[in-house]
DNA sequence: ATGTCACTCGCGGAGTGA
């Protein structure tokens, strides 16, 4: 089966984009995040008709994030519980015997701001949260744009980025935590192409030069990690048109 | 190059966020 998370940038922009992908990438199970669409704007019929179902947590003009799948899910939970805040951030739903967690990391904006500030204490909840929601499902994805490189391998320009915003030691530390969590890198699971990133900047040409930075990623339990056959970062959608910031990034799993 | 894109308010283009 195939898991994946993809920041759209816009769902009601990148809609067509999306459902084109779906037809070529059959997908189990698609996370979205920067919907910035409402929940009434939602375009659930689409995917219905694409033969897909849905769930959605949107906000208006920023963030938002929806779960896309063959079948439905149940126990959905949206945002961390105990965690207040205004922002659409995270959803997660359970299909079979997969625990599925798609979530729109803070950006943080810059070391020194209260979006960072509010970014740690953001990260600080998740990881309680995802640490009891393990104690529960063996079978977790963690999914989503997280907006932290693990490390240079994850960076165009190591020397030049050092200690920039999805950078930073501390972000990093956050990063970590979850991993010592028992979570893995489904990407680095496998060799992957030199200089492989997920975000590219729309200025500067930024995707022609491939001066990314990895920032989307899929984390796994150890019970996935053992039927993990594949992850790669799909470029094609990024060379669209109008294209999201963002490609997807896809884990393949067997039985 | 402060370089692009998507959004809001509200009807032109400045301001915000990424």
């Amino acid at each position: 089966m195939n898991i994946a998370t993809w920041n759209v940038n816009s769902l009601s922009v990148r809609l067509p984009q999306v459902l084109d992908w779906l037809a070529a990438n059959p997908t189990d199970v698609l996370a979205l995040q920067e919907l910035k669409l409402t929940d009434d704007k939602f375009p659930v019929a689409a995917f219905k008709e694409a033969g897909y179902q849905a769930h959605w947590f949107g906000q208006k003009t920023y963030n938002g994030v929806a779960l896309i799948s063959r079948t439905e899910g149940v126990d959905l939970v949206k945002n961390i519980p105990g965690f207040e805040d205004e922002m659409s951030r995270v959803i997660a739903a359970t299909y079979g015997d997969l625990r599925v967690i798609g979530a729109y990391f803070p950006n943080g904006q810059a070391p020194d701001s209260d979006k960072f500030a509010y970014k740690m204490r953001w990260l600080d909840a998740l990881r309680d949260w995802v640490k009891d929601e393990m104690t529960r499902h063996p079978n977790l994805v963690l999914m989503g744009d997280y907006n932290i490189t693990f490390d240079e391998l994850d960076m165009w320009d190591p020397v030049g980025l050092k200690d920039t915003i999805h950078c930073t030691v501390e972000e990093r530390e956050k990063l970590q935590a979850l991993t010592d969590l028992g979570l893995t890198d489904s990407f680095r699971l496998f060799e992957q192409p030199e200089k492989s990133y997920s975000w590219w900047d729309y200025r500067e040409f930024g995707f022609r030069r491939n001066r990314g930075l990895r920032i989307d990623h899929i984390l796994i339990t150890p019970a996935l990690k053992d039927r993990a056959t594949a992850c790669v970062i799909d470029r094609a959608p990024r060379k669209n048109e109008r294209p999201s910031d963002h490609a997807p990034v896809v884990l393949t799993l067997g039985d």
